[in-house]
DNA sequence: AAGAGGATGCCCT
DNA sequence: GGGCATCCTCTTC
């Protein structure tokens, strides 16, 4: 079954977004089917995270969804390229994102590859969150999207790592962030290589 | 109205 | 390991 609205309301983002790890995210777009295991993710810890785009408790067009109740996506263009698949968490008016870096295949490998146009089932099809939006089938128009429905969902398998099946470093691309830069907010499965750049 | 820069990935060397 | 593609958003003039 689908994760819980109560699961995308919890206030330490931090602890959700290793609880994400080891569940399954599912799209189902233009009548394709596709999920795979997360396993690499990051929290944005805004209104104090300076690398968030939420940073200061700042409201724009772009970042009003960051306002809304968790449980919904928030999807916006990297580098004019790349479509970056986030999930918003806790309480309406707390600004808190969980970015979705990795997956590893499972279901709808077929349309994975064709969205990502390749053959070879491995790594780059997926890792990086560029990569797994793409051979998910993100893209803008999937901004905002409530998770408690049938387009794209987080299906709760039980699974919950353990400490010890976790690794976690600095994010990624967020140098320009002060104190926040060497936040250890980015959590990976430990030993899974479906991840997008090593863990030191 | 214009310009800078960004939570990246790919291809080349 | 470095350069570059490519375009939206926000800031500032």
């Amino acid at each position: 079954m689908k994760l819980l609205p109560a699961f995308y309301l919890q206030e330490d983002v931090v602890e959700t977004s290793k609880a994400l790890l080891g569940k399954i995210l599912y799209s189902n777009i233009n009548g394709q089917l596709s999920s795979g295991m997360i396993t690499e993710t990051e929290a944005y810890k805004a209104p104090e995270d300076r690398a968030s785009h939420a940073f200061g408790g700042k409201r724009t067009k772009r970042t009003e969804v960051f306002f809304e109740k968790g449980g919904i996506s928030y999807v916006y263009l990297c580098y004019g390229i790349h479509h970056l698949f986030n999930v918003i968490t806790n309480k309406k008016n707390i600004p808190h994102a969980i970015l979705i870096r990795a997956i590893e295949p499972i279901e709808g490998i077929k349309y994975m590859l064709e969205r990502r146009n390749k053959i070879i089932v491995s790594p780059p099809l997926t890792c990086g969150p560029g990569s797994m939006s793409q051979a998910m089938g993100f893209t803008m128009a999937h901004n905002k999207i409530d998770l408690q429905g049938n387009e794209i969902w987080i299906e709760d398998n039980g699974i919950l790592l353990s400490e010890k099946e976790i690794v976690k470093g600095p994010r990624i691309g967020v140098d320009y962030a002060g104190d926040y830069a060497s936040m250890p907010w980015r959590f990976g499965i430990k030993d899974n290589k479906w991840i997008s750049k090593p863990f030191k």
